[in-house]
DNA sequence: GAAAAGTGCTGAAAGGTTTTAGCAGATTGG
DNA sequence: CCAATCTGCTAAAACCTTTCAGCACTTTTC
């Protein structure tokens, strides 16, 4: 019933040699002196009694575990937590490493219990990942533990990936242009007090200032910009509706998130609009909404996986502190007219 | 720079008692017989070094680790995955465990990869999730791992956590007469296939015999029956399109998921029918979606927090083999008709 | 009044791995 | 031919904890 473990003084003497010389083997140094033949019966033991190193006694010796944490504030509020966590996954198989998932609520006791615990289990490394980009606390840590932070800043870990949001601001103003759309169009979500960074995240003000300055480049104006503090889809829809009441003439609308476009296609089918004949949307995130919406929303996206691939890569790669942006893609579905 | 860590000696040396001593007033075994004097001593050297037991050494010992995988097949193709996890985490958090996350792909190779992971680092138990709720394959494992299934089940391992289908799709039923409406429902999303378990899973097929047996309960008939394979927005789109396009006369969409629903008040819209006076929808999953409708859709949900709590509750408690319901709540929104 | 149980603690073993130092014999350099 | 180096391997230490057996008494029990 309860077979024991096979350990490695199990393959020694299958192999007849000694522990040590099995260990060599197995772990492939690189500067060993044993012969063809010892390696060739160390391997038919092992592969025969179905050898697997135990981890923590070989933690305690390495003080490597092959296991990264994942420290996160919120994973299941929203969604964008999953493609972050999916991205980091995948690398960290990859690099054949295993992954412990701890979450916070963002509340600093919960934090340094997570460290705790992560620590405890000696991880190789750490990744603090924020859902909404921002500037994290992290509690006291050893200096010698590897961190990054994704989707967010921390003024003592340097090493951090971010979306490219100032290109990804860009993006989405070329998208207008490139469907010959250069006036007329609506900023949806813009609020004043983000620019000057009084409240929300950095990586928000970042899309703001390059969608601003794709605008200025080409000389373009907003003919509005509404504001609101949250950006759910309700919003959106409130927004919306009450610019559509002013009777402003409109040809697009650059809605800051893909929910808030979501409330602008319900007011926009409420007021009898055709997207994209009577009127374009273009927005930002690729929710899962984007597809569902008819027709669907050209969008550009937060590449979310790939920023948890690169974390992980980051992570393990030893790599000196630096602020990694990757690019935002964009989606292309069919609330712009073609061209 | 390199702190070393502080060990168990050191606070033996501090507290001037030996590191057995230390260990057992550490853990608070409960037979021993060491003075007040002794364990308070000990737990100000503890304190004031801050120690931290070193897991990896601990579980040499008693192999306990403090630590259970949560092995899904996807985790982030579908946004059910992050509910079911921060459920998972929040017990094991509440039980001072930690989680190693693991994804397969549901491929049987990374299955074993994955459980092989898991066992090196001797994981007090392991959690096999499915994001769609089936039979799933569990590669050989010793006798002694705990086993839980999580929104699915296997014929090896008997304890296991699902949603109360039958009764949600009962609940569903419900709420239309409660809503007084009785007749002129279409059923949208059912699948004939389906009801004989000969593809799809094993809990669509209790959600709509649940269904089945209220309106039969209650003497009630579909008026109609849309099947299809797939439940994404634009099936419940075309369906619900060609629906109405009979003109047959009709009160009410019970649809197998919020997805479906999605595209159903696409097509209500386009069609001028308004949700709930001129048509009432009842769907299930209670999906993100859901909630960004207008109006709110009532849906009877799938409580995946929940049941994602009670799989670790399970694991670590040594229940028994048996299969635990989960009750699906109604979340009550306003696309049914107050009453 | 002898055996048993209690007291407050310690030394050593055990758990499985990696790593360092070293051992005997063979080969090479000068 | 002596020393140095190479060769193929092993013994033992180290990593940090928990647990078992015991020590040298004192107190209780029948």
């Amino acid at each position: 019933m309860t077979k024991k473990r096979v350990t490695l003084s199990d393959v020694a003497r299958l192999a007849g040699l000694s522990t040590s010389a099995v260990s060599m083997i197995l772990t492939g140094r690189p500067d060993t002196r044993l012969s063809p033949e010892a390696h060739k019966r160390v391997h038919e033991a092992a592969g025969q009694l179905g050898y697997r190193p135990n981890v923590a006694a070989r933690a305690l010796r390495t003080d490597k575990t092959h296991t990264i944490a994942f420290i996160s504030d919120y994973v299941a509020t929203t969604r964008y937590a999953s493609g972050l966590i999916r991205g980091a996954l995948e690398a960290a198989q990859a690099a054949a490493h295993v992954m412990l998932l701890l979450e916070t609520g963002g509340e600093p006791a919960r934090e340094v219990q997570a460290i705790e615990a992560a620590l405890d289990r000696q991880v190789d490394g750490i990744i603090f990942a924020a859902m909404r980009a921002r500037e994290v606390f992290v509690p006291e840590l050893p200096a010698s533990t590897r961190v990054v932070m994704l989707n967010g800043t921390s003024s003592r870990f340097g090493l951090s990936v971010l979306p490219d949001e100032f290109g990804g601001g860009r993006a989405a103003v070329e998208l207008l242009r490139a469907a010959g759309i250069t006036d007329g169009i609506a900023l949806i979500g813009h609020n004043q007090q983000v620019e000057h960074g009084l409240f929300r995240s950095e990586t928000v003000s970042r899309r703001l200032a390059g969608i601003h300055a794709a605008m200025a480049e080409h000389g373009m104006r907003f003919a509005a910009e509404e504001s609101c503090w949250e950006w759910e889809p309700h919003h959106g829809y409130d927004l919306v509706r009450r610019l559509l009441a002013t009777g402003q003439p409109l040809r697009a609308m650059l809605c800051l998130n893909d929910r808030l476009a979501f409330g602008a296609y319900q007011a926009l089918n409420e007021a009898g609009r055709r997207v994209p004949d009577d009127i374009a949307v273009v927005s930002f995130d690729n929710d899962e909404l984007a597809a569902y919406l008819r027709p669907g929303l050209t969008t550009v996206a937060l590449p979310h996986e790939e920023m948890g691939r690169e974390a992980v890569r980051l992570l393990l790669s030893g790599a000196p502190a630096a602020e990694h942006l990757i690019e935002m893609p964009v989606i292309h579905r069919h609330s712009l007219p073609p061209h």
